[in-house]
DNA sequence: TATTATAGTGAACGGACGGTCACGTGTCAA
DNA sequence: TTGACACGTGACCGTCCGTTCACTATAATA
């Protein structure tokens, strides 16, 4: 119970600043939840802001391992339903995975007063998830699964309405079902408009 | 000078409010930026929270009579373009509007706090947008402009997008422009690929 | 064994916070 | 003229905030 208090503060930290906000979050009651008192804080971290740093540093380096480097991409699906079952599987780790919703949340309380946190939340909400897509909707139109048009059009116009729901469910969680729901709904509905109703394209 | 200091009040927490969230605000420098000192913000409000509440009751209110009530619908546009047209007049207020990016802003913050503000968000960034587009489509689907799909589906897929990016223009305010040219370009691609080539149906 | 570093504590600090109050105005009705 | 009221102020209150510090217990090092 030594070396892994600072994480545990960090752990902490994340989570009671995407609940409350950096503003609404204070050290007393941050030090009682990891089972210290809040001189004790200062044994590891010189001030609250530097929490706040650390913190957004560990997010921005585990968005770039996560997601930043090139090729931890997903395989191009072989057929339109398991474009569907891929994006579901995603969207049920994002919904899921406790550090992940807290992160976001963390984001979307912050993102107008911390620079850093502005950019991550760009990354989060816009470009990482169009990043992500746009190469695997490039590769099912070389498969002919997919109509030919711009990949990174098709993977905004793909990704924002699920990203609207996700932020749904991190709103208002008792909706999550639906919420889902609506996102296989509409991950139908859109290989039913820019599906190809056949797999072969000549050469 | 002297009544309507609780509007210039109200005026000046919505814009501290949503730049520093309830929390990071303080009565002082809401006072000081009406030109009074804090004691004299208890002739006008009985406490921060009272204020808050006020505030979001104010911000509901208008929600309601400018959307809620039935029929204060856009009229249904009579060629595709039209759309854009009507898409990028709306977006443009949206954006450029003080007080409905502050409204904005604020929902964004404090959602995850306060009960109404999750419900009012809610509104604001889905329900919202949708309602008003579904019985567009709609009526365009009939005038043979769109081809015959489910106008809620369609509402969503062509609203969450664009919310998006409204979303980054309030998040980095220095790529508005960027922001709404893509906006336009997704509404051009949206009736490219859902409007019908020609402009009639037989009954 | 003596020394040193580490992790934790309670008490205390100055300052900022939300809020109260007695008081001074000006306005207006009786 | 008087009284009541609305509005604004400076001084002050208790509390909470982030932070510091002298101190202790423990465990590793020499």
């Amino acid at each position: 119970m030594a070396k892994d208090t600072k994480e545990r503060i960090l752990a902490a930290a994340l989570d009671m600043f995407s609940q409350n906000g950096y503003a609404g979050t204070n050290i007393r009651e941050l030090a009682a939840a990891v089972g210290l008192v809040k001189s004790s804080m200062y044994k590891h971290f010189e001030s609250k802001e530097e929490i706040w740093n650390v913190l957004l540093d560990q997010m921005i380096a585990y968005y770039g391992e996560r997601f930043g480097s090139a090729e931890r991409l997903p395989p191009i699906p072989d057929t339109l339903e398991e474009l569907v079952t891929m994006t579901m599987g995603m969207v049920s780790f994002t919904v899921h995975d406790e550090n992940v919703v807290k992160t976001r949340k963390l984001l979307t309380i912050e993102q107008f007063r911390d620079d850093r946190a502005r950019a991550l939340a760009t990354k989060h909400f816009l470009t990482g998830l169009t990043d992500i897509f746009a190469p695997i909707f490039s590769g099912m139109m070389d498969k002919g699964l997919l109509r030919r048009d711009d990949p990174a059009m098709l993977a905004f116009a793909y990704t924002a309405p699920i990203s609207a729901l996700i932020h749904l469910c991190d709103r208002e969680p008792e909706k999550e079902t639906e919420a889902i729901g609506r996102i296989e709904a509409f991950s139908r509905h859109f290989i039913a408009v820019y599906g190809e109703k056949k797999g072969s394209e000549g050469p």
